[in-house]
DNA sequence: TATGAATGAGGCTTCATTCAT
DNA sequence: GATGAATGAAGCCTCATTCAT
């Protein structure tokens, strides 16, 4: 008897999950095509095959939802950033392997990356949250790769890791969407370039 | 009676003219403040002091009026820029001089600045129409410091010159709305400095 | 002085005259292209020529408008069948000869006939009205008919006066719409040989 | 478990389509006193005891509400002609029918008879569409007539099939919304007189 | 848990009408 | 009389959210 309820009671978790991870995966899809202010819960819902009371039975509103993806989003770039091997190289390859990460990242995830990487999105609540989470690691880089000797100390570090965000936004968040327009060595080429030496011939 | 019907018409065109700035004035403090999308149009009446049917007899639509309040920000900003005296002067200079032009330019029109480098605005019809021409003037700005000399031509002049204007967007569009947070100097250093130099050490 | 004065004034009324001439003339034709609620008083006054106010300086309001265009349809109409010689004739004859006045008519004034003859115009308080005295004159036509002994008088007159104001609404409404569809001889017997004889073979 | 969902499935399904039922007589109702113009949607939820975007729920906008009220007139009228036993009789015994049939049908649903026949309503996008639709069904009727031998057929069809659905339009739609004002055996001699013989003496 | 019909606040826009010049 | 900018009531429709089943 114990049995059975465990049993389903594990379905049920099954279930649960599997249609917490359907919603996630439309929204993630339709907030990439379209932006989460222009998709209605409507949409999602059919996209995620299922009923709309349903998104509030795992969501507690749409930001939550948004929230989860960008979540979700921020922990999948993490886990691909993380696969690096993390060689003593020299600073140069090492941002250069970062900047490849990201692009492998954004290549794989377009649509992970087109959510992450949207202004639209980012002027959220969650999407500002989301922001300075970004903005956060990339000061942590910045600290990091001073402390090893690769990155200029002297710039203030808050606006410099927000630069950087802003460059990969635009970068990324665009090529997530137009990923025919260029091909990825030249992106890594360029967000590595910008990055260490700056414009100046 | 010629001399009466044109201070009449003077009249009415100032005064119409007058309505028309006042809703523009308005539009771009409540978009500054909250974003297009959040701004409701009897909210911009009432900051307006007019009924919200004169709204529409100057734009034809709320996007009109974002439109125009993108391209009044946009003219703002060319008309600054081009106050810099244009010396020949050596590569840092001159790219310091355009950097503290921007700052000048977020620091006197704060509300265009957090109209103009506001990602949520900017992901709308007319803000990717305000993007591109900010794009597009930033690459212009690319090739003629590469045929002048100071900035690198190896690099691909679409992504380097999207990537100047993320820095942009983030850096402005944040110091627009915490003007308190860091001083001038230090902006125009980190822009100038990742602009040529790159993070480097 | 005194001459002065009145020949201002007979200018003004003249101007005045003319002016609410040229919205009589404004409203039918946008009356009869869209009808009258798909005609907006801003049309209104661009098509005459004149500012949206003066509308109200010669009008109380939309529906008097509209009111003044029917009231002139229908003394036009009262004009054109006027023009008949009332020969004594065989009831065919005469009867002929009114459809062919009616033919005339919407041929001539066809923005006219359009606005009068239109359901949507008749179905406001101004229509109603006009469409009343169109009732009340085809039984007039009716009692005379049967007292000159060319209409049989056992049918209900205030039923068969308003469905033959039907037929011609429908008929010549249609037609001073779509004048090319078929031509005036075949609209003349038509409504001669329904009013008189009917479809009976 | 499947009657629990067969049973909870048919509950939904009779109350969605009650709910749409509810809206459709509303509409109906309204649409007959005052126009479709002149019912606001908020009106027409009211009476139908539903929320504004219920309304929506069921159908596109306004239009499609009409439409759907102006598809169910014709359908029922369509049904109720259809009663007439279609015994081989005289013209004018069959035609008397028709019009009893239409008389009858006016009676027993005057408010679709005063949608349907009314002209504010039929100068409508939908109106216009359900207007061809009862002219073609007359010319249908023309034709069989004619060559059943009963109906002449020396006049141009498409005119005095227009020609008798503005009898129609003008007779029952006045009559749906005056019925005390004749009685049913004069409205049908009316009609079937006029449309047989015509005025002539 | 899942469903999906229902909700209703609230947004955008139109347009007949007014009134200061 | 003429002007036309301004008005604001009112209409249509959307969509995030709820709740009875």
């Amino acid at each position: 008897m114990e049995g059975q309820l465990q049993k389903l009671s594990n379905a049920r978790q099954r279930s649960q999950a599997e249609t917490r991870g359907r919603l996630l995966k439309a929204a993630t899809k339709l907030f990439a095509e379209k932006g989460c202010s222009n998709t209605t819960t409507g949409a999602l819902a059919s996209e995620a095959g299922v009923a709309v009371g349903t998104v509030y039975l795992h969501f507690k509103d749409k930001d939550a939802l948004l929230n989860a993806v960008l979540k979700s989003a921020l922990a999948r770039l993490k886990q691909e950033l993380g696969k690096t091997t993390p060689n003593k190289q020299d600073g140069h390859s090492l941002v250069q392997e970062k900047m490849l990460g990201l692009a492998n990242y954004t290549q794989s995830f377009s649509d992970l990356a087109a959510v992450l990487f949207d202004g639209g999105n980012l002027s959220t609540i969650p999407g500002k949250e989301a922001l300075d989470i970004l903005i956060k690691s990339q000061e942590n880089g910045l600290m990091v790769g001073i402390s090893d000797g690769y990155y200029r100390g002297d710039l203030h570090s808050g606006l410099a890791a927000r630069a950087q965000v802003g460059v990969l936004v635009q970068i990324l968040g665009w090529w997530a969407k137009n990923p025919q327009a260029v091909d990825k060595a030249e992106v890594v080429e360029v967000l590595t370039e910008l990055r260490l030496n700056g414009l100046k011939r």
